[in-house]
DNA sequence: GGTGCGTAGCAAAACGATTTGCACAAGCAA
DNA sequence: TTGCTTGTGCAAATCGTTTTGCTACGCACC
């Protein structure tokens, strides 16, 4: 009834313990009509080794975390559903590949209690300034890598996902377009996506000579949010003709409002947005966004974790994202 | 410079482990002032009891697995979202709430190797007939809940979609609207929705004694499947003039065929789905669907499977699934 | 006959917690 | 004095593996 044990399995086959575990990890060289008769008798007896036993014994659990101090109705989108999502579902697979499992840990109100789970690392998802998880992780000693730089820790390793460039991208694009009044839709928290956004739209309106337009909005319930703002923006400030979205459910909040503005988009206005998830696609007008290739990030932010945890000190870099034009920003004959 | 463990901690406050562990666990009594001094020089080593110990011993490892035998593409979508995603998250804060950690088990190409982890106990998303998956997990002696019910296995545990129900909802919403040629657009695989559905539909059609559209199709690269069949239906059949589609995908491409041969939605043919996802909310025109509250689904799940863990027997019910009717089916004046 | 070497296997010590049974007080009643 | 309880604490067993050191045998080579 209960499950067998190596030692059930060592006395079924008249060997000792050390003689079964060998058989199976191939760490020694055991008679292969032994091992035959072994693995006989695992099948026979239903035998599987106890995972537990074997993370205390090697310090491994095989499972790595992903966690994002975002509140998941952010990072998830409306339904459950978006960045974070993908990047899960990426590095699930990437994890499986190397015979690990992937955990999602919400950020629970109350905690930092976390269960009693421990992991050999963790995938931090666009961490923040101080992120209370990055203390809680540091203090178990468990590796961490960060997808998206961290602020104020350059010594915690990430996989850049070059926010900067993004944003000149974007900012550039509108620019071609002929926008000349670009507003910018940024997020209140302190992460490197806001933050290089920031500084490049910052840098770009000093270039360009224009007027900056810097709106900061919280990011809960950020379509609503968005569309609120906007709606007041473009009726007190009808000379904006361009919109940068740094968060997908800001660009079709600020699209809803140029809608109900009679704003024809992209004629009298262009939107565009940073993640090209299914919001930006299934969009109307789809928009212009950014291909960050997360399934690539997450993959290699997988690895890279793997090689802090193995203590090699590894570095990768991820490519260039790439600018992806919809109708959102498209004029005729350009 | 390593992690201290439970005997250092003991080491250092002068006293046995026996006394530390009791102290944080409370099953003993042990002295306040006693007590404070072991929490006080924890914090100050940093101590943190190890899961794996603790896992051994106890026999539970705090973590609980999500797994699909759908194919990713499939369960999540093209872009890595949708049905098993919007469980996930939800099954995710779910099991922290309770001091669990989800993990996430994608359906791998070489499985079942599912690396060294240990679960106790693993909820599975619309396994088929003879899932391989099952048989991986009872032979590991793993607690199993299902999120539909498991074809030919009423032993396992369950949250019932309501399958039936739904398609019911679908096909007298359609009839309701005046279609009287009703296609329908199951998947292939041998899962209760899909055969729920087809049930619910042979049963529709004999009572309205209309023609059987019965068309099967695989869950890979779905929106393309359904649209190159139904391009075939409407043009070799044109009575048509609803789809009852099982798969969000199989809706969206049913519309693109729509569209391509002139059908006017929801005018000329009606299309509405099961799934109420982003895909359904964001098409266009937007689908009717049916919430079948995945939320409270993946919540139920993580209950009764605790509850199964523990050796309780109790069962779960799950609410009515509602229809949500959207442009894609609702024609004037209904 | 010593020395060296390859093969096959075992006993025991980890890994880091929890839990059980026991010990030694002090306090109080008979 | 004995007996009983209550408070406090410890030593040791346990969970199921992996890994290290050791034995023992057989065979060949100087």
């Amino acid at each position: 009834m209960k499950k067998p044990t190596i030692s059930d399995l060592a006395k079924a086959a008249g060997v000792s313990v050390t003689t079964v575990s060998h058989a199976f990890s191939g760490r020694r060289h055991v008679d292969p009509e032994t091992c035959k008769r072994i693995e006989r008798l695992a099948d026979q007896l239903g035998y599987h080794p106890s995972g537990m036993a074997r993370a205390l014994r090697s310090g491994r659990t095989g499972v790595i975390a992903l966690a994002s101090s975002m509140p998941f109705a952010v990072a998830a989108g409306p339904s459950r559903l978006g960045f974070l999502m993908e990047i899960a579902a990426s590095a699930a697979m990437s994890a499986l590949t190397r015979d690990l499992a992937l955990c999602l840990i919400p950020p629970h109100p109350t905690a930092p209690s976390y269960g009693t789970a421990s992991f050999d690392g963790v995938i931090l998802v666009e961490p923040m300034l101080d992120d209370p998880l990055i203390q809680h992780f540091e203090q178990r000693r468990t590796a961490i890598v960060s997808i998206g730089t961290v602020p104020g820790r350059p010594d915690i390793p990430s996989i850049d996902l070059r926010s900067h460039e993004t944003a000149c991208l974007l900012l550039n694009h509108l620019a071609e377009q002929g926008c000349r009044q670009i507003a910018a839709l940024l997020g209140t928290s302190p992460r490197t996506s806001q933050i290089e956004s920031a500084d490049a739209y910052a840098a770009f309106v000093a270039q360009h000579g224009t007027q900056a337009r810097l709106i900061r909005l919280e990011e809960e319930d950020a379509e609503n949010t968005a569309y609120r703002q906007m709606l007041d923006v473009l009726r007190t400030d009808p000379a904006v003709d361009g919109v940068f979205a740094s968060i997908d459910a800001f660009a079709t909040g600020a699209i809803r409002a140029a809608h109900d503005t009679d704003r024809a988009i992209p004629e009298k206005l262009c939107v565009v947005t940073r993640y090209d998830g299914l919001r930006a696609k299934l969009s109307q007008p789809p928009l212009t966004a950014v291909d960050l290739y997360l399934p690539m990030v997450a993959e290699k932010a997988v690895e890279l974790l793997l090689n802090q945890i193995d203590g090699h000190k590894h570095s990768v870099k991820s490519d260039l994202p790439k600018l992806i034009i919809r109708a959102s920003s498209q004029k005729r004959g350009s």
